[in-house]
DNA sequence: TAAATATTCAACCAATAAGTTGACAATATT
DNA sequence: AATATTGTCAACTTATTGGTTGAATATTTA
């Protein structure tokens, strides 16, 4: 059958690329230091408003604003306006597209070094 | 003791600064889907050359070579070189940072969550 | 020794990202 | 009605990123 373990380009490829441009997202929402750390906060604090979050930190409202909404495109975080005042909620679910692609990616790695220790019949099988 | 959980700001600064850089290189490291592609091939296909691995992309063998040298800095990937081959492996021992970072930030959600279901005491509480 | 191979280095370009400031829109307060 | 507050939008600057091409370096092969 000759198959492996892998992205799948047969079946709906769209979705993967969906996927891939989704990931790709959530991973540099996080991958700044100042986003993380509004992130963090939010989940400690609950649904926080804008201004009180910028409080913290050392650059403009706008800034944090703009930072806010890449979480909130990668669906890390959601928003509901009440009146003038818009409440930024943590959401984690998301965070399950990252473990599981890690996951993914070490299984790969373990399955190559599983085989390469079969292969090797280092002594140090112990499986039936 | 108040006590939370979350970045200790007190012992060692140093070390979450640190500790932080790394952590904005590693996700910015897999944050490029060419980036995560090279690295599941490698994980994939074991200790592979730059040549090789840039045979299956449509960019040049520079482009290739320059996304390997990020993952090699994120420490997601080490090099041998062996004569002018240089062999890439991958070495997913960092994505630990990366997992435990997410489980931390989790716990800080649920921690909330649950500390705020005990204040409204819906009656769901099983604990004892 | 000359030519081929494997890879990086350096300079460049276009696109994106992270920050700024100033103006605007909507809602509250007095 | 006038003013203050909450937040975004738009335009701009600077730095970083992802790609290119054309050398340069080091090693292997003929």
């Amino acid at each position: 059958m000759n198959h492996m373990v892998e992205y799948n380009e047969n079946d709906s490829g769209d979705r993967n690329l969906r996927d891939n441009a989704a990931l790709s997202e959530l991973f540099k929402a996080v991958s700044d230091t100042t986003r993380r750390a509004l992130l963090t906060q939010i989940c400690q604090q609950g649904p926080s408003r804008v201004t009180d979050l910028a409080n913290d930190y050392e650059m403009s409202l706008n800034a944090i604003s703009k930072h806010i909404k890449v979480l909130e495109k990668a669906q890390l975080v959601t928003r509901t306006n009440i009146g003038r005042t818009h409440w930024i909620e943590a959401d984690l679910g998301r965070v399950n597209k990252i473990e599981n692609w890690f996951k993914a990616l070490k299984s790969i790695w373990e399955l190559r070094l599983n085989k390469l220790d079969e292969l090797i019949g280092t002594g140090d099988k112990e499986d039936d």
